[in-house]
DNA sequence: GCGACAG
DNA sequence: ATCTTGTCGC
């Protein structure tokens, strides 16, 4: 709570004031490699909802890199305040996240975000917001397309092809596996999209989602 | 106006 | 996301 990570803005928005936040802060998403030389504590973060929606379930399950052990975890519960709607993501998921990464031992050193990142209308998905806000490198990992085209994607796992809107990559759709639906991932920040598509595959080697994300998901809904 | 639309 | 049974395939 105290920490300088939870109220970094305004939080109470209009959609339409939620989308021109999204605007003044997608400058200070930062596309380049700029990651700690070690990473031992990767994180994956989720949401799931109660009482028809009513309460927010998030969840932060670190593990340790590269056995991928959980290591740490955090689940906090709080009143469902914004509406799902696309391209608003982080508005309706960000405030319970932050709170539960506040209530880590020790703050991991990379975050997989279930959702896009860059792969954005705006370029400004959840992974890049919650990056910008705590400063921490993130990855966008999203189970379906929010924008973008792309072509056909071989087989074998490890292969991927760029995502593209309006004439630029915006992500990665990536073969964590063979045989299942490739996953879309995208700059959060603090990386590019190689290192983030590196890391993806590194912290995804048997199934199709991240162990970081399993993880989550299984604290935040399962 | 019509279709698309992360979780 | 959530509500929910059985079913197909390795």
């Amino acid at each position: 709570m105290g920490l300088a990570l939870c109220h970094q803005h305004r939080w109470d928005l209009s959609p339409k004031e939620a989308a021109n936040l999204q605007a003044q802060l997608r400058p200070l998403v930062l596309v380049e490699d700029a990651l700690p030389a070690e990473i031992r504590a990767v994180a994956g973060v989720d949401v799931g909802f109660e009482d028809q929606g009513r309460t927010t379930r998030a969840a932060v399950a670190v593990l340790e890199f590269p056995s991928l052990r959980l290591t740490d975890q955090a689940i906090v519960r709080q009143p469902t305040r914004f509406p799902y709607v696309p391209g608003l993501l982080s508005f309706r998921e960000l405030p319970a996240l932050l709170e539960a990464l506040e209530r880590l031992n020790r703050l991991p050193e990379l975050i997989l975000v279930d959702g896009h990142g860059y792969a954005h209308p705006r370029r400004f998905g959840i992974a890049c917001h919650l990056g910008v806000l705590t400063g921490i490198p993130t990855i966008g990992v999203g189970k379906t397309r929010l924008v973008g085209t792309h072509g056909d994607l071989g087989e074998e796992r490890g292969r991927w092809i760029p995502l593209i809107d309006r004439e630029e990559t915006i992500g990665a759709v990536v073969r964590t596996r063979r045989g299942v639906q490739p996953v879309y991932v995208s700059v959060g920040h603090r990386l590019s999209l190689p290192t983030a598509v590196d890391w993806v595959l590194s912290c995804a080697p048997r199934y199709r989602l991240p162990e970081t994300t399993r993880q989550a998901h299984r604290l935040a809904s399962g």
